[in-house]
Parts: C-alpha cells; structure tokens; sequence
DNA sequence: ATCAAATACTTGACTGAGTCCAGAATCAAG
DNA sequence: CTTGATTCTGGACTCAGTCAAGTATTTGAT
C-alpha cells in the first residue's frame, strides 16, 4: 500500500500539516477503521510504526481535524469517533447496545441540512442528526 | 413552592420511583434550570435540603431518567445535561462558544421525526437533532 | 403505630477519556 | 547543515462518572 501512504502525505501538505510518520499512519488507521476510537487508532499506528504516545495521536487528531481532513464524532455514552469522509455533511446510525455505526446519507448534502423553525437568533452552522437504534446483529441476539 | 414540591411528589409516586428528599428537590432543581449539568444540580439540591452526595444525585438522576421523568441530553464536549420537558421529541440549539442550550420543537413531532433513507437493518427508534450555532450573545461579543 | 424488607444515601476509592506541561526530538527551508 | 518552528515524549493532572460496602430511610404488611 505504498501508493496509498504517498496519498496522504500529499493530502497532509496541501492542507499545510506537517508530513510525519506519525500522521500519514493516523490517517491510514482511520481510512482502515472508520468510526474507531482514539484508543483503537493509537493501537493501529503503533502495529504499523512501533510507539506512538497518546498525546501525538491526540495532538494529531486535533490538527487532522482542525484541518478539515478528518471528522470527530462524539455520540453520547461513548469517546469520542473519527473518520475520513468529510464534507458531505453525511449522518450516523448508532446501535444502542453494541454502539455499531454506519453512515447516513443526507439527502440535503449541504450544511445545515434541516432549518430550525425558530432559531433564537443563533446563528445556525449545522444541523447535526444521530439515528439510534438497535443493528441487526444485536436485534437477532435479543430474540433467539 | 410548597405545591410543586407535592406535585412532584405525586408524580414520582405516579411512576414507581420511592419519594425522597434528594429527590424532589432534584426534580423541582431541574424545571427551574433546564440543561444544568449533574454538578450544577447538585449545587441547587444542596441549597435547598443542606447536603447531598455526589453519588445520590448520578444515582437518581439515573432512576427519573429511566421512568421517563427526565430527559439527559449529552451534546458533543460537554458534560450530560437533565430537563424535565420529556415525551415530545423537542430538539436543541448549542452556542458553539458557550455552550448555552435552547429548545427546538421538531416539525415533524413524531418520535422518530425523521427517516433514514437507509436503514442498514437497523431498528431506528430515535432520531437526534442538534444544531450547532452561535447564540445572539457570542455574537455581538465577536464583532464590537 | 411498628417492624422487617426493600430501597436509597454516604463515603471514599477508582476508572476512562482527555488535557497540560516542559524538555527532547524531528522537520522543512534557507 | 543549521536554524527556528513544529511535533513527540512522559508524567502528572482534571473532569465526569462509576463501583462497592456499610448506614440510613422509606414503604407496606402487620
């Protein structure tokens, strides 16, 4: 996959983010494992590189994101989430009991996807939707 | 407030839920500060009834959260919320600076107020709306 | 009204997720 | 290859919330 980690690192410098191994690691992780936690990235870096602290992979997340190359989810009950697809302003479907999640398409696509009826003269940048329910695999376990 | 004190007492009566002390004043902590985070609560219940622990308030608002007397909102970054305004579905408007919270009736009303276009096999019981914004206050704040 | 059983509360230690800090290492331009 | 900026490391720390064991209160049956 040497063609894939030269992506990133071309990804990282058009944006203005420093190349390290580190983070062309990180991004790699998230394409791998959309949705996974900051604790399951960082063991996915370190199979791949060796030792990563947990404060580079916060820092890192923190800039991936800052950046726009990255998004942060962070459902209720549950740290917090990162994944790839960014600008499509897409949804998430989070499985109460096992806490799986897939992704939604808006059928909107732009910002604020759903306009507030009153907005209390806020200034309303998104309209950000979670789906819960139960996913298929815990639904059949529930009934046997 | 001797009447609403009674009021709530009958109302978790209603429910199943053991009157305590600790408790109404929780639920009357809740309708006079809705969003308050368990801390705050704390605070208000302390001020009323002289002491409570930490634990008797996460304890309790755990139990009315369970028999539907309350509802928590956990928005992304900040600690769980508790409101007393539960059965409607309503939904939030989040100050991005601040973090002040305001409620959002849902247009549509029905529980879940929106359908997935795909459900992945999912059972969707919910559908969670958050706009994120700036409320009037943050921004005149920002440009002076 | 009383008493036992069920339920709730207190205290204090503990966990998980994330942040702060200061010094060491690494990077990208000149 | 040097330099100044950026990033990484390790360790202490915070915040929100949970666990566990013992004590107190509420409730429902007498």
């Amino acid at each position: 996959m040497r063609h894939a980690a030269d992506t990133f690192g071309i990804l990282l410098r058009e944006r203005g983010v420093q190349v390290t191994a580190q983070r062309v690691a990180l991004m790699r992780a998230v394409a791998e494992h959309p949705h996974a936690t900051a604790d399951i990235l960082a063991d996915q870096v370190r199979a791949v590189i060796g030792t990563v602290s947990r404060q580079a992979v916060y820092d890192s997340l923190g800039v991936l994101v800052d950046r726009g190359l990255l998004r942060r989810i962070q459902p209720a009950g549950s740290p917090a989430r990162y994944e790839g697809r960014v600008g499509d302003n897409h949804h998430h479907l989070i499985c109460r009991e096992c806490g799986a999640t897939v992704d939604v398409d808006c059928a909107v696509g732009a910002m604020p996807c759903l306009i507030a009826n009153d907005d209390h003269g806020y200034e309303i940048d998104e309209a950000e939707v979670v789906y819960w329910g139960r996913c298929p695999a815990c639904r059949s376990a529930a009934h046997p």
